[in-house]
DNA sequence: GCTATCGGATAGCAACACTATCTATAGCCG
DNA sequence: CGGCTATAGATAGTGTTGCTATCCGATAGC
């Protein structure tokens, strides 16, 4: 497959992907000459999750350079690529004061989680929950329940579904790297649409 | 207040204030002469909104200017107001094609759901179930109905303890749309947090 | 041979969120 | 009242991001 047939094939103009894979987010083609180059359905397909990470993510192309070196990373343990799509898309780690940070760590005690001390949640927690506290509306017990509630039973769910599926690793890592990412979409446009549903109700 | 106690007391440059004020997101002072102004509280309080409105919920700026708007306009219904952020969150209205409108209209249908044609979850929810099918793992049944669950738990409750709540307008109306938007990060903040938690448990 | 295409490098562009400068006036201190 | 700083408003500049367009020399395929 010669560049403009992985252009059309996949949607991407070519100067964008020419500059994907200066930035690192597309392998090369297998050359057979200093200026040619030729692509396969893995050019096609690594394509595709590059838009969808940035059209429906949003994620920057650093971010997602960080989320596809890992997922590429055979030697990387499950846990850890999904570490890595954790905190590309935690963005810029913007650390919080002291007090939203004992906050955050209330609420994972409270919800009886485990987690690593360099998990990028804790930061996003402690700035939302600071956030909230900065303009006058803290959330309060019942509004944390509410979400740890929510939260741990998706999670667990979720953990579980992975667990049951037999695939390769590759396979495995891809989904649940990006299950974690676009799921999280699929899951706050539904809670907007139920929302709105309840709402008028 | 002048300029510069209100720039210390918010944290937010001299500078920036004025941005903020040009674009709409910020209320005029108490004006005493052509080139002077007092501030009060008030513009304190909106500019913790609008920090918190950008750094934690990543909000564009015009986006904040739209939400703003809607919370200030006292005529507006609750749910327009809630609608309106809905719409400044969804950002660009980027339109799926028909099979994925078809698929959300599906899921939306099995949940029960009935939501204005209008609502911009609709649009993101089929451009997030595209993204899943044109990677190679679309969503399955038993996914959409996990997601499905949560979010129409975590929304029945959310709007029931809204309606609890007896305050003016005013409060009510931010507390919503703010609790809308903040309450999002709160959520995906838990969900990685939780899956990290059940991964390694 | 001839023309279209290619890889690679570089430069340009538009949007965004500030940030800095300028001008003319106003407050305030001694 | 003189002088210094602060202020509102206007305008221009900055740095980042995500492309997009243009060149260049080499190659493909007819």
């Amino acid at each position: 497959m010669r560049m403009a047939e992985l252009s059309t094939a996949s949607g991407v103009p070519v100067a964008t992907i020419k500059y994907y894979r200066r930035a690192g987010l597309l392998h090369e083609g297998t050359r057979s000459a200093p200026n040619q180059a030729s692509y396969d359905d893995s050019h096609v397909g690594r394509l595709r999750l590059i838009r969808a990470l940035r059209e429906v993510a949003d994620l920057p192309v650093a971010a997602i350079a960080e989320v596809l070196a890992a997922v590429d990373d055979p030697g990387l343990p499950l846990f850890e690529a999904v570490g890595a799509a954790h905190a590309a898309l935690a963005g810029d780690p913007a650390t919080p004061d002291d007090a939203a940070t004992a906050e955050a760590e209330a609420v994972i005690a409270r919800a009886g989680w485990t987690v690593s001390a360099a998990a990028p949640g804790r930061a996003e927690l402690a700035h939302a929950l600071a956030a909230l506290r900065d303009i006058g509306h803290p959330a309060d017990e019942a509004a944390i329940d509410r979400y740890v509630r929510a939260a741990d039973t998706l999670a667990r769910e979720e953990i579980g579904a992975t667990m049951d599926a037999e695939a390769p690793r590759d396979q495995v890592v891809t989904q649940v790297v990006v299950g974690t990412v676009l799921y999280e979409r699929v899951l706050t446009a539904m809670r907007r649409l139920a929302q709105e549903h309840h709402a008028a109700g």
